[in-house]
DNA sequence: CGGTTGTCGTAC
DNA sequence: GACGTACGACAACCGG
């Protein structure tokens, strides 16, 4: 038998909610009275009885008397604006709502609403009682359990349902932890005061290291961080103010949960009051919006009733599309919702799974391993990491929609399913977040009817198959079939493997780091202040400008585009040497960024099963065809500075194993030789000569012995920024040379080295002709600002014709390098594992008996990926971290 | 209050 | 604006 349901409905947040919502565009009826809390109330009330049968519930409202949070804290909601009049006179007007909606009401002096939400929510649920708190009140997220559920309402009138774990995936801490998260961050409206500098992930990187606020007022030095641990002390007083405040008191008063059984609606009194107000939409209000409709073109057919047929079909099928639908982005948590497979257009055969996806799968295991069942999904990766898990190889992959979209046109940024149906089926699928809900907040997906993910995926599939075809077509008059089946869907595989290896970390190194830094971080925080009189933000740009260079009268500001005061690191270091607070900055910059992006960052990205950090790799992202990392990316880790440098020293090999690091030695000049065919350039790179020297030595006309490092340093920047397209203004300032000494460097370079001119004169004329950019291997790059009227706009596409065919190529080889190595990876080293690449090199995690042997492998495999007019140069290291390999 | 934009800095 | 390709932290801004 179904639980009874109770609704506790949060009246005056609703009510200030509702009229704040339209504050700028106000609601009035034609007298001139705002109605805009009246409607937003009774709207949501709506809403709810609509879709909830709501035989128990309460408007609770707020003591109208100072509560016993007054009393302990003048300040409490201190800094609260009286009501404005415009809505207390609203207020009777939703009483009479109230009365003609026929819910009953309840209030206690000296208790606010949360706490009597809390007393009863408690008292219904011993009862066995389902309860729904209808507010958005974080303080009340506290109170979700198994049987207590938010339902929070979303700006577009709709109600979000939040459970203990999107409680935990939107706060970060579960509801037994919201009050000491509260009490930590503090809340501003209620003028609560926390604990200042604690944010959210302060909060939870504390209450995960303490358990609780109570454990760390006892002994705050567990968090080995000494910055936390002095603000923490510092304000010690008011975090346990702020607990005590954001705890619910409970009321004392009887309270029968029998009175909270609705009656009926008096309609005829609700439509007169709608009338009065002009609510002509409340009166015929229409129904909730039945879930996208399925495609009557598609004939779907549920695997469950049919399993053993439909698996003979699938197993005679020459060519299947597949998509799970997956209850999260995040591919390696993620459970499979829903599967569909098409065999044609119009058929899609699906599967629902609540409890054991694994099962179900394994029964198709002949179909996925079959090398001759060829397969097409979107985004395959995700489907091998998924199949992966319960042991299944997917087999016969042979097309991709995700990547073949990508290769047509790699500028796009989206690659969605939705936008890929719209483009080349002229069909109008729903993206996936719409099914959510109206708004953009993102409802956990397994809470969707199963008949909605059915629909879904029966679309899906059979969309998928369409598509195929045309992409194919496309491709293939465009030569890049080649590119899709040798580099792009090879590799999708290896970059599959490697995220579910991920890398560890050593959590521990980087805990030392962090209360290293963050003690220096504190000194120099102090000195800044100290020197400049003031304390502000020092992590926000816009204040340190306006210190320096109003305050201290500095000279020398440079305006950003937006008028505020540019800060950045280039333009302090030329004032450093005059000012020392400014080299305090600079300093208290590079170690705040270290700390704030690397080293309390990556301990949070480790997963709790693994015990490892498990990136993301991008295939679709970059428009050269490099890959991307996210969540966390991996491949921006320091390596310049020392103290960026010792990040590298907590990447290391599991017991037992070490790293290798081969990295390729000047990959893009070496493209550049080889496709501009310079002779000079390649002859210097077949006699392994260094390059930078050697370039000195031509543009300043002395032998490569005369060449000092200045010199070097200045031919380095060139060689480098003329694939970049850089200008002599920009050279000029990076070798700190005069304008006109800049251009002379450039000129010379290219009357020593006229086949590279010649070269990236060709590259920009192929792109006026084709219309794209185009790489050794044949992946293009459409540039439509070549001919672009606006100088600035169109030297730009220029210049990215010039890099494109260079990085472009780079990235080709580096992934015809990764499915060679982890080929010879599979025939002859199976215990070794490829972790990482970071475009020009690869991380392996091998057994340290036979890190020697793959390593050669590695550099062999490396160095023949292609085949250009000069060698391809791999160095390796090996090493217990990353450091230290590279 | 939540989403977006701007600035900055890290890698290759 | 002046150097190509990325990702992400943080502050400030903006709008329902």
């Amino acid at each position: 038998m179904d639980k009874r349901q109770l609704f506790l409905i949060d009246g005056h947040a609703l009510i200030y909610r509702s009229y704040f919502a339209f504050i700028r565009n106000p609601l009035m009826n034609s007298k001139g009275q705002n109605t805009s809390a009246v409607f937003g109330f009774a709207n949501y009330i709506i809403k709810l009885l609509e879709t909830y049968t709501c035989s128990y519930c309460a408007v609770v409202l707020d003591s109208s008397k100072p509560t016993f949070r007054h009393e302990m804290y003048t300040q409490y909601k201190a800094n609260r604006q009286e009501m404005p009049d415009d809505l207390k006179s609203q207020i009777p007007i939703i009483n009479e709502v109230i009365r003609a909606l026929n819910i009953p009401v309840i209030c206690e002096d000296g208790l606010e609403a949360d706490d009597l939400i809390g007393t009863i929510a408690r008292m219904a649920e011993n009862e066995g009682f389902e309860v729904f708190l209808v507010t958005k009140d974080k303080d009340l997220m506290q109170l979700i359990s198994p049987n207590v559920k938010m339902l929070a309402p979303e700006g577009t009138g709709t109600l979000q349902s939040i459970g203990e774990n999107d409680v935990l995936e939107k706060m970060g801490v579960p509801p037994a932890k919201i009050v000491d998260y509260l009490a930590l961050v503090g809340d501003s409206s209620d003028n609560i005061p926390g604990v200042p500098g604690i944010g959210p992930k302060n909060a939870i990187k504390i209450l995960e290291l303490c358990g609780s606020v109570d454990a760390l007022l006892e002994n705050s030095s567990i968090l080995g961080n000494a910055k936390l641990i002095q603000k923490i002390e510092e304000n010690r007083n008011d975090l346990k103010l702020s607990k005590e405040l954001a705890t619910l008191r409970t009321s004392s008063s009887p309270i029968d949960l029998e009175t909270f059984k609705r009656g009926s609606v008096n309609g005829e009194r609700c439509k007169e009051l709608f009338r009065d107000l002009e609510f002509h939409s409340l009166i015929r209000k229409t129904m909730f919006g039945e879930p996208d409709a399925p495609d009557e073109n598609i004939i779907t057919i549920n695997m469950e009733d049919h399993f053993e047929e439909v698996t003979e079909k699938l197993k005679a099928a020459d060519y299947i599309s597949i998509y799970f639908f997956l209850s999260c982005e995040d591919v390696i948590n993620a459970s499979v919702l829903g599967a569909s497979f098409s065999i044609n257009s119009n058929m899609s055969y699906t599967l629902t799974m609540q409890d054991n996806p694994g099962e179900q799968l394994l029964r198709l295991k002949d179909v996925f391993e079959s090398e001759k069942i060829r397969k097409t999904g979107h985004d395959i990766k995700s489907i091998i990491q998924i199949l992966k898990r319960y042991e299944i190889t997917l087999r016969g992959i042979s097309f991709d929609t995700m990547i073949a979209a990508y290769l047509l046109d790699p500028g796009k940024r989206d690659y969605s399913i939705d936008i890929l149906c719209g483009e080349w089926l002229k069909k109008d699928l729903p993206p996936v977040l719409s099914l959510l809900g109206e708004g953009k907040n993102k409802v956990t997906r397994s809470q969707l009817p199963v008949k909605t993910i059915a629909d879904y995926c029966a679309k899906v599939s059979s969309y998928l198959y369409q598509m195929k075809d045309l992409m194919m077509a496309k491709l293939d008059s465009s030569k890049l079939v080649p590119l899709l089946e040798s580099i792009e869907l090879p590799v999708a595989r290896v970059l599959a493997e490697m995220e579910l290896h991920g890398i560890l970390i050593n959590k521990e190194l980087l805990g030392a780091l962090s209360k290293e830094y963050g003690e220096l971080l504190n000194h120099l925080s102090d000195d800044v202040f100290r020197l400049a009189g003031e304390t502000f933000n020092l992590n926000s740009p816009k204040q340190i400008g306006e210190i320096l260079f109003e305050k201290l009268q500095i000279p020398g500001s440079k305006k950003t585009k937006n008028g505020s005061h540019s800060t950045n690191a280039e333009i302090l270091e030329t004032l450093a040497p005059d000012y020392p607070v400014i080299g305090k900055i600079l300093e208290y910059r590079e170690l705040q960024k270290l700390c704030s992006t690397y080293i309390d960052a990556l301990p949070m990205q480790i997963n709790t099963l693994s015990a490892r950090v498990h990136t993301t790799f991008n295939q679709t992202i970059a428009a050269t065809g490099r890959l991307s990392s996210t969540n966390p990316n991996l491949q921006n880790i320091p390596i310049r500075s020392e103290e960026g440098r010792r990040i590298r020293e907590a990447f290391v090999a599991q017991e037992g194993f070490t790293l290798i690091s081969a990295d390729y030695s000047q990959i893009e000049l070496r493209i550049l030789a080889h496709l501009s065919e310079d002779p000079f350039l390649i002859e210097a790179f077949r006699n392994d000569k260094d390059i930078h020297t050697l370039t000195a030595s031509a543009i300043f006309s002395c032998f490569p012995e005369m060449v000092t490092a200045d010199m070097r340093r200045a031919a380095k920047t060139i060689n480098f920024g003329l694939m970049y397209g850089m200008g002599p203004m920009n050279l000029s300032r990076q070798l700190s040379v005069s304008f006109s000494d800049a251009k002379k460097f450039i000129e010379t370079y290219f009357s020593q080295f006229p086949k590279i001119k010649t070269y990236m004169e060709c590259s920009i004329q192929k792109v006026r002709d084709c219309g794209y950019s185009e790489t050794m291997f044949g992946r293009r790059r459409f540039l439509p600002d070549i001919n672009a009227a606006n100088r600035v706009i169109r030297e730009a596409a220029e210049r990215t014709a010039v890099n494109t065919p260079v990085q472009g190529a780079a990235a080709d080889i580096i992934k015809l390098a990764m499915i060679s190595v982890d080929k010879e990876i599979k025939e002859h080293f199976p215990s070794a594992r490829m972790l990482l690449q970071v475009h020009d090199e690869l991380i392996f995690e091998v057994p340290l008996e036979i890190a020697e042997s793959l390593k050669e492998s590695v550099i062999a495999k490396m160095s023949t990926a292609a085949k250009l007019l000069v060698p391809l140069k791999v160095e390796a290291g090996i090493a217990q971290n990353w450091r230290f390999a590279h």
